[in-house]
DNA sequence: ACCGTATATACGTTCTTATGTATATTAGAT
DNA sequence: ATCTAATATACATAAGAACGTATATACGGT
């Protein structure tokens, strides 16, 4: 959880993120569609890469880059104990005061 | 979504939240409970303040931190974005490529 | 009024991380 | 074999964030 959250706590990892979800890329093509250096685009793919959170197919010496859906099912998953935790749950602080 | 998620990639931010998760405490509960020092935890719970994750209340001297609801179904349905790219789309990479 | 407890803040230091520039690598085309 | 395109990496620099130590603030109890 740790790792992914970390790397999409980043501006412009998430400007990726949220690219490539309307589908697959080039690394050229993040490039140009977000106005953003080349060597940059390549780093934060890679942090994106080790994280899990996106893959690479080569096409000749183009990468195509998509979103892993493993994580986002993760957090996802992790989302449900905090939604479960307050299911019945009243939210007034106070009812935790009153039970000391 | 970025300050959330900035607020919560940071490990001992994310312990405390998970703490959190099973039920409001004081700033002094947080400090022994997870072994840390107490600056560092005011610190935390400023950040995890300022970006809306938690609320706190006071009891004399001593606060009362919660969760706060907002910020974890806002990310629930951030998610859903991204599960339903992936409703009926096939994820084999080389669809991208067929394309072009 | 004074003292102790609980929490917040200020400041200096260190560590991590993002960025830019330059260069390496890989593959296709000629 | 060479040249060009596409992407990755190395290195130096700069900016942001976390931590420790010390101090300030707020509140109750005596």
């Amino acid at each position: 959880m740790l790792t992914t959250l970390n790397a999409l706590a980043e501006p412009t990892r998430l400007r990726i993120v949220e690219l490539l979800q309307s589908g697959p890329r080039f690394v050229g093509e993040i490039e140009k569609l977000l106005v953003l250096s080349q060597p940059q685009v390549s780093k934060h793919l890679r942090v994106l890469r080790e994280a899990g959170l996106v893959e690479s197919t080569v096409d000749a010496q183009r990468r195509l880059y998509e979103l892993r859906r493993q994580p986002f099912q993760e957090m996802a998953a992790w989302l449900e104990g905090y939604r479960r935790s307050w299911e019945g749950h009243l939210d007034a602080p106070e009812a935790h005061l009153e039970q000391i």
